[in-house]
Parts: structure tokens; C-alpha cells; sequence
DNA sequence: GGTCAGATTGAGGCATGCCTAAATCGTAGT
DNA sequence: ACTACGATTTAGGCATGCCTCAATCTGACC
């Protein structure tokens, strides 16, 4: 199949990593902010990339991977999550303040090296967030998960998922000792209890990027 | 100062790695052909190159660097050297195959990840071809050595360094399990002694490569 | 001192990927 | 049904960094 360049990595990983979790297709609109450029950028690169045949677009209407491009968008993915893990791993990161350094490493390891990190990480399931890792045939596996926000009040669970879309939620979760893997009582929206039993408030959107477990 | 592209470090780093072994200042034709590419793409990053003070040019002279553009050169010299170092030491490269990722890698890596990888490898002083490793301030140590082409048949020295300018050579050496460290008497320029008494013979540029202790 | 080959530079082009500004489309609300 | 208004696309530009081809310079040789 036709080559990538880091640009159009990005375009397929963003529009890859917002069905992730959630359903509906994204916009030229949505994916323009999320990539931080202007909507006609998108228009250009989304031309390019469905004469490719890595996306299916209809003038005027949303974006949709075809095989191909979902495909290239899990193997940008797995690049990604691996070096996130890697860095939290090995080299001392925390797992609030990898995402940037990935971002652009994603682009630039070969597929050699990996295989190499993925190997010395002993095949990892999932990165330090809680994103699942794909393998490298393109398929993932999928836990079933409960949005903190969508929990019923009461609702017991272990965190298995912190999105990692806002580096401020992130921050605090991290100063509060919350990740993955932390048992949570669901109160309400805005605050959570923890094993110790103290009652944790949470920032305004943080109910919106944290996934327990059902 | 002015940021460097990753295209402008590569000049830099081919204009500073031609002086690093020998005194002659570096022309246009040489640079061109060292990066593959055209002597008039030479010509036009040059001019950016003067404009920002990283290098010094008069119109059909040679190249030279600025203490500011000696400063940047080493920066590249010292990510491309720690990276390879890390490659060969964590992550099961050989010394002769870790150029071409180092290559990619040293535009991509924060200077964050970079102080960490030292750190993580206990501030290695040269990196597995021999050559040595530029202190975050730019300085670095210089170990006086003799070109195996320049060695007096009879002379006996341990190989300090080889030059990774040739793949074919590299791959010779390593599988003749010669290295930096390795212990040889000079025959001639054609062959040397190794210590278990074995005559080897070299590759044609093999001694032109090879860096031994006086 | 003249000539010529090779090195260097200049002019004009091309691909990528972004921009702003100006159409055009599509639909929600009246 | 009409009319906006927001979303999308088109048109035209710009920076980077490379190219080819042509012009110009430099130095070595006669």
C-alpha cells in the first residue's frame, strides 16, 4: 500500500482514536480542532488520504477508516502506547507526562526497534493509561468499561482507563495517587471515595475520561 | 538562538564530523555528496545557515562553523552517539547496524529523554564504535590516536575507534569480531595480527577506518 | 596571459502541508 | 418553504527543502 508521511499518521490515529470509545464518526470540523489546524487543511489532506484509500468521505459528510487506514491508524497506535509505556517503564516518566514525548517518537522509531521495546517490555497489553496496545496484526482486545461519568451512584470499581486528552485532568489525577488499577467508590459525578475511605473530589470533566470497570 | 530544523542539524552535524578526525575545512561538492544530495541545495541552506551565524562562507570557499554552529553540531553529535550507545546496550543492537536509527532518532527525542538515556547508561564517555560522546556543554575528550593507514608496520595497539562512514566495513569488522577494544599488531595496510596470532586480511578502506591507540 | 574543467551559484520548478479569505452547501428554526 | 448560520470546500499564498539546467567563478596548466 501507498506510503505515509508523519502528517497523514496523525490524521488517521485522530480519526482512529475518536471511535476508539465512542461510536459516532468524527467531522472535518472536530478533527481540525483536535489536530489544531484549519478546517481547509483538513479538506486538502482528506482528499489525499481517501485517493489513497485510507479514508471514505462523501463531500460535505463525516470521516470514516476504510480497512487500509485502520490498519495504518492501530499501527501508529501501537507505536505510541508501546513508547509511552517504554518511557514510564525504563526511563523514570510518569505516566501524566509521556504523551507529548510519544507524539513525536511515533513517527520516527523504525519497525525494528519496535519490536525491540516491545519485547523488552514483555509484550504489554495495555500502555500506562490504560489504552489497550494492538498487536501487530492490527487487532486489540477490548475490556468491557463503564465511563465514571455514566456510573450509577454506588458503583464499585477498579479504574482500568484514564483517556489522556487533557493533560491537566491527568496532573491532578496523578498528585492524587489515582490511575489505573486504583479501586474507586463512584458518589456522584464530581467525587469519587477511595479505599482509605476519604472522599475525593473530582475536577469538572474528569468523570468524562476516567473507565472502571462494570 | 535561532531553531534548527532537522535538515539544518544535518548539515551542521556532516560540516562538523568532517573536521572531528581531520583539519580540512569541508566544500560545498563534499557536503553535497556526504548528504546525497544536489551542490546547489548546498548553496541555498548555506545562505540560511550564514544568515543565522552557524556557519562562516565566503561565496567559493569552504565551509566552517561558528562557536554557535560548533555548539549545535555537537548537540546532534552527542544525542546521535548516546542513542546508538543505548541501542546496542538495552536493546540487543550490533554496533555496526545501530547508524541509520540513530540517524532518525537524534531529530526526534526531547532534551529531556536525551539527559534521561544518559543517566539511565551512566554517562558513557563513547559510544560503541569508539568515537567520543559530547558533554551537555559541548566539551569532549580527546584521546590521541594514529589512523591504521598511518601505523609503522610492527606497531601494536588496541583499536580506539572506527568510522562508521562505511556499512560494508563495519559489517567486515564485526564479523571478524574486531572492535573498539580489540588488541592488533599492524602487518602493513593491508593486514593486521590479531591476538590469537592470526594474520587478517583488511578490506581495501578498512585501515583508513580504524583508529589505534600510539 | 589565456583557456578550460570542475566547483559554485542562480533561476525556476515541484511536493508537502500549512494558512486566510471567499464561495458554497445543508439543515434547523420559523 | 425560506432564511440564516455554521460547516465545508475552493482559491490563492507561503515556507521548507529538495530538484534540474544554465550561468559564472576559480585555479591549474600550457
Amino acid at each position: 500500500m501507498k506510503p505515509t508521511t508523519p502528517a497523514a499518521e496523525d490524521y488517521l490515529k485522530t480519526i482512529y482514536a475518536h471511535t476508539e470509545w465512542q461510536p459516532a464518526p468524527i467531522t472535518p470540523r472536530v478533527l481540525a480542532t483536535r489536530l489544531g489546524i484549519a478546517p481547509s487543511s483538513v479538506t486538502e489532506m482528506v482528499k489525499k488520504l481517501a485517493a489513497d484509500g485510507f479514508i471514505a468521505h462523501v463531500p460535505y459528510g463525516p470521516l470514516t477508516l476504510t480497512a487500509a487506514g485502520r490498519m495504518r491508524a492501530t499501527a501508529v497506535v501501537r507505536r505510541h502506547r508501546l513508547i509511552e509505556t517504554w518511557l514510564v517503564r525504563e526511563l523514570g516518566y510518569t505516566w501524566d507526562e509521556v504523551h507529548d514525548e510519544a507524539e513525536v517518537l511515533e513517527h520516527a522509531i523504525s519497525d525494528r526497534l519496535l519490536e525491540a521495546i516491545d519485547a523488552h517490555l514483555g509484550h504489554p497489553a495495555a500502555d500506562p493509561h490504560g489504552d489497550p496496545i494492538p498487536a501487530a496484526d492490527g487487532s486489540s482486545v477490548r475490556v468491557p468499561a463503564v465511563l465514571l461519568a455514566d456510573a450509577a451512584p454506588g458503583h464499585a470499581g477498579t479504574v482500568l482507563r484514564v483517556s489522556d486528552r487533557d493533560p491537566g485532568i491527568l496532573r491532578a489525577l496523578a498528585d492524587a495517587g489515582i490511575g489505573p488499577g486504583s479501586r474507586l467508590d463512584v458518589v456522584d459525578a464530581h467525587s469519587v471515595r477511595l479505599p482509605d475511605g476519604e472522599l475525593h473530589p473530582l475536577a469538572p470533566d474528569a468523570a468524562g475520561a476516567i473507565w472502571l470497570t462494570r
